[in-house]
Formats: structure tokens, C-alpha cells, sequence
DNA sequence: TTGTAGGCGTTATCAC
DNA sequence: GTGATAACGCCTACAA
């Protein structure tokens, strides 16, 4: 309980040393130090490196200059920094593209200004207001309404975007190809055997989530074995969400054979629930994931999904927007998926099971 | 693939509408106009509700005015934003703290720069200095070395600051009772008679590592059962982490017959290295976590760990936070934890067990 | 190479 | 209640 911190009186301590500071002790005006520590030096090449500059940085340096980005920003009309709208960190998926996001920024001298919607309207919308008003020169959007309603208002602000993770519409996306990872689900269930199905659908109202539950579906319908309407189940993304989804498909009577999570963390919930029953997973019921997150091999009982470039898909991302932050048209990316196959799969049971 | 997403052309749109655009429109004086979009009209009441108000407010309505947050931050010497510091968002207990920041901070009407120092400690500093270049009022640090030897500069500079998860000596910090937590887990498995045990030990300078790590070391002690030093096996936090260190464990010739992770994730990363040994876990060998991570319940074999409140945690931070921008004392505030037993951890086996 | 001047959009402090 | 004015710290023409 020892209190140390800062100073113990007022609030924070002497005042930031400013570029007039510097050039104060060092002798010099203002303009020349600011180009000093800019490198802003015409063409003359190494005439940075004269005893004056690194006096003056040399000043800089003890009375620990840190330029203020405020003013910086106010003058040259531009923040470096992106803003990254993303539904909540705890999502390892969102954690894990914005970890993408924030080392491509990084790389291109851009920080990132992340906030967390909790994919709430109001919120969502008040995010997009905080960060233009913290001058964000770009925005990702990592939390788009799949009717792309969310996106008009940004739109007609001018501000540069792209969407991340969920897609919508034609609007510059990079996602997985969440359809195609869809029927690779589906495909691989239906190899087993599998006929009647249940999907823990994701948020309805999630770009990403439509489109897995859309390619798995249809893939089903395609085959002759169209999945029950009663049998696709909204969830949210995490474990809570996977494990009252489960619970409802598994309750039922006729329960399905196998079911389609749209994440990893429902998939785990899932198999929470089938434990809760005493079911095994890839035995009595079959479960595929969708991301492969990293704990998902090692789990006791492994397992299967759909893999998704996460990082990658946020690098990526970044590279788009500052092709579009350059007025270069704006495009829609997927990445392909990969099925992973492990032990929460296998055939069928006899179609005797559960009455 | 159809390009969208801003006027094709250059750059940005239509420049923001600022204060004097609104001021022209609406007839009035730029200063009038900040004052009634700051409800900054001295004390008499309801004065700011007259037709002008209105009028004003109507205006920026319709032009979108949006304040320009580095202007207002340059003339008041404050921005109103917070900078967090944390090692990754994709460890969950980091994303999990920083959600409760987010929301604590945001209810006390700061915004939160969040920067990854992937515990690199070059990437540290320049998180500090890149921090202080935005302005921000203070600063969270969720990734302290314990020697504190990252937080001299920081301290110097008169920045106010609090540190998160991972504590340093006397610097205000709020973490959980990590020691007290690695004791619940030592007398845990005390109790169901295992007497070899091995640790995986998390980052070997983070605070919270250190202590849990001691806690349950010096339980064993006192029981008389001290931890061999080659069974305390560092390790990175992640998954990826606990199955390295469990596989060169659990290889040895004399493998200890229950493990201590000082993180959920590298608790789940052990049960992978078990599972490719053919061990089950509870029953061969016992593996204890820290945090209870939201998945940890779900799990085919439901993980034995230690809670700790992490949002709570995260809340507390800006509290002490707002206390120590105040000027009051900072102090070292440490939340218990909770054993929770589930199935990973059974009684000892055999002494005959694995030669 | 170095100095001068003006302004980015706000807000605080005057005077009216 | 409203209008004028001066900074906040930095950058960038332009002039010397």
C-alpha cells in the first residue's frame, strides 16, 4: 500500500519541453530545429549531419523532447493515425485481426486508435463519431451490419474505409471466403455421413455469420438433405453463445448428428453442452469449428474446423485501405479457407441414435 | 470486386465543417457558437436553450460538425485520452482487462489509445514515447517488467501512471492476489497427495508470473515437498507456450504427477502435450490454470483453475487511475482469487506411476 | 543554411 | 448574452 507514482503534490509534473524550448537552450530558432528533427533538409544531402543538428539534437535529447502530435496533426492536416472499430477484444478473432491491423499500420507509420462496439448500434455509431473527431485520416471497420446500414453516414463523410472480418455488400472488404468455408463444413459432414444437421448460426445481423451458415446450408440443400429452418440457431460468437445453441438443438427430441459452429468459441460451448449430456464429440455427435484458433488442437478431443487467416486478414486489410486512402478504387478480398480435420468429427452414428 | 467506398477521385472529401463554417451559416461569432456547443454559458440556467441556441445547434446539425478533438486538446492542454499499454490483445486475460478499462475509462469520458508491446522491450519504450507524443493524460501499463526498470523514464516524465495485471514493487498497481492464488493451488493439490509437481512458469520478468509461481513453490516447501528448480520451466503465456514446457516435463524419465500453469492457455496447451502422450488428465497426471478463462468450463475435460477478476481488475486500474491523476497517493491493490475445481486435477497415482 | 511570419481549429479572457 | 482577440505547439512558404 505504499504510494509513489508521480510526484506526490498537483497533477503531472513540470510541463512538456516544446520545440521553443529546445531551441531556447540551443541556441537556435525554432524553424530550424523543427526541420532538425524532421530531416527536413532539402536536397543537401548529409548537411543534417553538421555540429549544429546534432547539437541541437543532442539538446532535444536532454530535456526529453517528445513532439506533440496534436499540434503536429493540426498543422499538417493529417493524424497518422487509423481508427479501428472492432465489437469487443475479448473475440479472439478480433484480437487477433486487429493484432494484424496494428502491425501493418505500424509498419506504414500509421497508430491505431482501436474502440470496441460491443456490437451495439448506438455505440457503433457514436465510435465512428469519437474517432473522427480524433481526426482519424482512415478507418477499419471491423464491425459492419451485413445491410451496410451502419456504413451511409461514414460514406458521406468522406472518409476513407474499409470493412474487416464481416463483409457487406459491395463495399471494400477483406474476410475469409465465409461461404466457401461454409460448404467445406459441410462437404466434410456430409462425407462422414451425416444428415441431419444443426448450425450455432453467429449473430444474424453478421456479415460473416450469414455467409458460413448460407455456404453450409446450401451445400446441404444440394445434396438432397436440406437443413431444418428450427435446426439453424442464432448465437452470439463465444462459448455462452455455442453452449445455449447446443443445448437447444441437443434438448430437442430428434437431435442433429452433427453441428456447424460459425466460430471456434461456440464450437467449444458446444462441446460444453454435449459433455453436460454425456455425449461424446466425433462419436455420438459431430462438431466442426470455423477459424482454427490456436487452442483449438489442443484441446483433449481436438477440434475440426475451418481454418481462416486471421492475421493475415488484417494485414491485408491495411494494405487496402491505403490503397483507397490513395483513391484507388476500393475492392472486395477473401481469402480462402482450409478444412482442418480432427477428432470432434466422425461418421455418423447409426441412424438409430436418440430415439 | 466492385469499387466503392469513396468519391473515386482524390483524396478525403469535402473538409470538415469547423466552428466557423457553422458560425457563418448560423450568423454568429465563432466564440458564441463554441460556447453553445459546449453548454459553456456561466451560471445563468437556462439561458443557452434561447432561439440562437437553437439555431446554432440546428446548423451544425446539418453540416455535420464534428469538433476537431487535436484542436481542443492544444488549447486545453489535455486530450482526454488514456494510453494503455498491454504485451498482445490475443492473450485473452490482456483483452479481458482492457475491456474493462475501455468501459471504465469510457464512462469517466476518456478514450483509450491502446498500443501491443509484444514484450519486446525496444517496442515498450517506443509505446511510452509514442503515448506521451499523442498527448495522452495518463497512462495504464499492463506490461511492466518487475524490476521496474521499464517504468524510471516513465516516472520522470511526470506522466501519471498505473500499472495493470503485471506489478512492480511500490508502483500503483491493481492485479490479483497471484501469490495467494498460487498458494490455493499448491494446497489444492497438497491436499489430493501429489508431491511432484512441475510449473510451468510463465515469462520469467512479469510480475504476476513471478508471484504465482512463488506462491505455489513456497506452499510445496513448507509442506515439506520443495519443487525441484529443474521442474520450474519458463514459459510464454500461450498455449503454444504450456505444451512446449509440458512436453520437456512430462519427456523427463521422472515425470511429475501434476502441473501448475500460470495461465489458463498454457494450461490447455499442457492437455495437448498430455494427449499426445496418451495421458489423461485428472487421472494421470493433474493440471491446475490461472484466470478461468470463459472456455475453461467448457472444456471435454473441464480445466481446474484459479479465478481471477479480470474485468474487475481493468476497472479498478482507471479508478486508481483517476485518484492518482488527482494527486492522491497511488497504492498496490491486489484482488483474491478463487479455486475452482473441476476435473483436471484428481487424486495422486501410484508411486509405481511412470517408472 | 538560417530567420520570419502566418495559420491549423479551439477555447479562455477580455471588453462591450 | 455576444463579439473580438490571443494563444496552444507545430509546420512551411518565403525572404534573407
Amino acid at each position: 500500500m505504499t504510494a509513489v507514482g508521480q510526484g506526490k503534490g498537483g497533477r503531472a509534473g513540470a510541463r512538456r519541453a516544446t520545440l521553443a524550448t529546445v531551441a531556447d537552450l540551443a541556441g537556435y530558432h525554432v524553424s530550424t530545429v523543427s526541420r532538425v528533427l524532421n530531416g527536413t533538409t532539402v536536397p543537401g544531402a548529409r548537411s543534417a549531419s553538421s555540429a549544429a543538428a546534432e547539437r541541437i539534437r543532442q539538446v532535444a535529447r536532454e530535456v526529453g523532447y517528445v513532439p506533440n502530435a496534436q499540434a503536429a496533426a493540426l498543422r499538417r492536416q493529417r493524424t497518422g493515425m487509423v481508427g479501428v472499430i472492432m465489437a469487443r477484444m475479448t473475440d479472439t478473432v478480433a484480437a487477433t485481426i486487429y493484432e494484424g491491423v496494428e502491425r501493418a499500420a505500424a509498419e506504414h507509420g500509421y497508430q491505431t486508435l482501436v474502440m470496441n462496439s460491443w456490437d451495439d448500434d448506438e455505440t457503433r455509431a457514436r465510435c465512428v463519431d469519437l474517432l473522427m473527431a480524433h481526426g482519424v485520416d482512415a478507418l477499419i471497420h471491423g464491425d459492419a451490419l451485413a445491410d451496410g446500414s451502419s456504413l451511409q453516414v461514414l460514406e458521406r463523410s468522406g472518409l476513407p474505409f474499409v470493412l474487416v472480418n464481416r463483409g457487406a455488400g459491395a463495399y471494400p472488404s477483406v474476410t475469409a471466403d465465409d461461404r466457401g468455408g461454409g460448404r467445406q463444413a459441410a462437404e466434410h459432414l456430409l462425407a462422414l455421413g451425416h444428415r441431419e444437421v444443426g448450425v450455432l448460426a453467429g449473430l444474424p445481423y453478421a456479415g460473416n455469420a450469414i455467409e458460413r451458415t448460407r455456404g453450409f446450408c446450401e451445400t446441404f440443400a444440394e445434396a438432397g438433405h436440406p437443413v431444418r429452418p428450427d435446426r439453424v440457431v442464432p448465437t452470439t460468437f463465444d462459448s455462452a453463445g455455442g453452449r445455449t445453441g447446443a443445448d437447444r438443438l441437443l434438448r430437442a427430441g430428434d437431435g442433429p448428428t452433427a453441428l456447424f459452429a460459425v466460430s471456434d468459441a461456440a464450437a467449444i460451448g458446444a462441446l460444453g453442452s454435449l459433455r453436460d449430456q454425456g455425449l461424446h464429440p466425433g462419436r455420438d455427435v459431430s462438431v466442426v469449428g470455423f477459424n482454427d484458433m490456436p487452442i483449438a488442437g489442443d484441446l483433449t478431443v481436438p477440434l475440426t474446423t475451418v481454418r481462416s487467416p486471421m492475421r493475415e486478414i488484417g494485414e491485408r486489410s491495411v494494405a487496402l485501405l491505403l490503397a483507397v486512402m490513395e483513391g484507388e478504387p476500393g475492392e472486395v478480398v477473401r481469402f480462402p479457407t482450409e478444412l482442418v480435420v480432427r477428432e470432434t468429427t466422425g461418421p455418423a452414428p447409426g441412424l438409430t441414435r436418440g430415439r
